[in-house]
DNA sequence: ACATAAGTAAACCGATCTGTCTACCATTAT
DNA sequence: ATAATGGTAGACAGATCGGTTTACTTATGT
């Protein structure tokens, strides 16, 4: 492994367990063995690493998904597979994402206001809105496929808070089943 | 107001605003005008002013919501109520909530682990639900009101997460849609 | 009136923060 | 062969962190 993604994947663990403002350069350095001279030679500042763990993760995170979505068929069978496959996270049962600690990027926004970060954070949450949208065009007469994606999404976002915050390991099984009435509905 | 009081009140506005580990204590001295020595007169350290302004805010916040939903009636007019309330908060119609940026608890714990202030948040989080569920007793016939509230929390902490990190200020609406289905079944 | 407590201002402490710098080593491509 | 690149080790700088201390100034209650 190339030493900038040694940072990245050192600094990502370290942020998402600690956070990113308890988490000092030094201690990234001293998790990789790597030398402070080579990570300023590959990164412009901590901001900058940041940016490459956000965009990191950021893919990982999509490959994941997507690809767990798409191999349960199209439409509303993807997007029921979504709630699976937050259920398979949650129960650390998915080893690329690493042992579950919440949602990285609810986290990292939460630290910083008017910054980067937060542009990146919501930018990852509308792409995912997005697939799932892609996924619901024409599944209702009554609701717009996007009206529908932000529901979808509401309950997403509240199974991996409530798996996280309150420890309901739970969630996303609850969400399902709201999920399954949502898109039931005619 | 008394010395700690305003300190209190300062250290919520920063830390809700741009984190807690961002924000020093010299910046909350600042701000307040309160000399070093007297806020470790009050308090014993950082954390314990954390602590203190963790209690404060689950002590607004949940006086606010219980009396929003006891107003509105019982059983489930008042869990629906719950998502009229939210809406009126990230639509900034609260002022003793301050200008919505997220759940402060949510935020708090994700900058820690292992800390005093992560069971505080799930403290926060169950009394919530434990609310919620006192009105749903003997609502279903095939759902227990603990599994109910605990749906009803799935949807409370996503629209609130929807609402902040995606800026999608409707999220409270789509909550509570999903909601009435669910209390709809029976 | 006087002791006690609460307050201010500001110097100070050691630790840690991000980031820079010097000096040296290993590889590799021209 | 030699110049350029990527690397290590670690001292260093300046700022800021949480927290302590000294010295002085209010209030307040008995």
């Amino acid at each position: 492994m190339t030493k900038p993604d040694l940072l990245i994947h050192a600094a990502f663990k370290l942020f998402y367990e600690h956070g990113i403002h308890a988490v000092g350069i030094n201690r990234i350095l001293q998790e990789t063995g790597v030398a402070k001279k080579t990570l300023y030679h590959h990164f412009a500042s901590k901001d900058a690493l940041l940016e490459a763990v956000l965009m990191y993760r950021d893919q990982i995170f999509m490959d994941w998904l997507t690809s767990r979505m798409m191999a349960a068929g199209e439409g509303k069978m993807a997007v029921l597979a979504l709630f699976d496959a937050l259920d398979d996270w949650f129960h650390d049962r998915v080893e690329v994402l690493l042992p579950f600690k919440g949602c990285f990027f609810m986290k990292a926004n939460g630290e910083f206001s008017d910054h980067m970060v937060n542009s990146l954070c919501q930018r990852h949450k509308h792409n995912i809105t997005a697939f799932i949208q892609a996924n619901l065009v024409g599944h209702s007469a009554h609701l717009s496929s996007a009206e529908l994606a932000q529901s979808i999404s509401v309950l997403k976002e509240g199974a991996i808070s409530q798996a996280y915050v309150a420890g309901d390991l739970d969630a996303a099984k609850r969400a399902k089943a709201m999920a399954v009435a949502l898109l039931s509905e005619k």
